[in-house]
DNA sequence: CCTTGACTTCGAGCGCACTCGAAGAGTGAG
DNA sequence: CTCACTCTTCGAGTGCGCTCGAAGTCAAGG
């Protein structure tokens, strides 16, 4: 299946401007093709990278990490520990930053309880 | 209990940069005091404030709200309301972040499992 | 007294990830 | 053919949150 720049850009939440931006910083898989107008044509293995950039992004993977995990799938099969490595370094990250979200979201909520029991107080 | 700005920043994990930075951005609850010299003296309710903002921006709060949050309280009692508005609609927030981020999360994970097999396949 | 080192202010600079806008070209409907 | 639309490239600009460095002050130890 063909799809505008714009229909990728509805499917994956990102805008045409950082589609093309991805692009000329080498996280996609290759140039994508184009039309004859010059227009790019993305296929649905295109879209399905980038779904996956997109999630590592969501994650909190920089962009520079994201270049070279792309460098490697672009190398070929035969580098799967590397990319398993760069994988599961970014998913302990993650990990440990959930963790650490999730204490610091006990703290907030602790003073919610205190602004609303304050408040039934004064009610 | 006084404390000079390098062991804030330690307690804290904060650069003493940072402390001086949040403290000309309005996001202390008043100038920190100073000794005989002009030097920063803070201490355990400035500390205790800034381990609360550690926690709002350790959870991604923006740090205009950060300065929000902080004039409400500057403010004194009587706008309880108007803080736990803040507090919840941030909690909502990093609670749905949490949520976005452990399902990028999963879809990392499955690729690494992918790997995790390829490779014990090829051994 | 002199040196060392932690502090002060201030404004500039940085890294990241977009985000925008100008100028131009191809496409599709009326 | 014309108009509106979507796309193209390119380089510059933005917003955020620090981060840094220069130049100066002050206090304590030797």
């Amino acid at each position: 299946m063909p799809y505008s720049i714009s229909d990728v850009a509805e499917r994956t939440n990102l805008t045409t401007h950082t589609l093309r931006y991805y692009e000329r910083d080498d996280l996609l898989l290759g140039p994508v093709a184009r039309d004859a107008g010059g227009r790019r044509v993305y296929d649905d293995h295109d879209v399905s990278w980038i779904v996956m950039l997109t999630c590592l992004r969501g994650t909190g993977m920089p962009i520079r990490d994201m270049r070279r995990y792309a460098e490697l799938v672009r190398a070929g099969e035969g580098n799967e520990d590397a990319r398993l490595a760069l994988l599961d370094a970014h998913r302990r990250r993650v990990i440990a930053q959930l963790a650490e979200v999730t204490e610091h979201l006990g703290a907030v909520e602790d003073k919610i309880a205190l602004y609303t029991e304050r408040l039934q107080i004064s009610a």
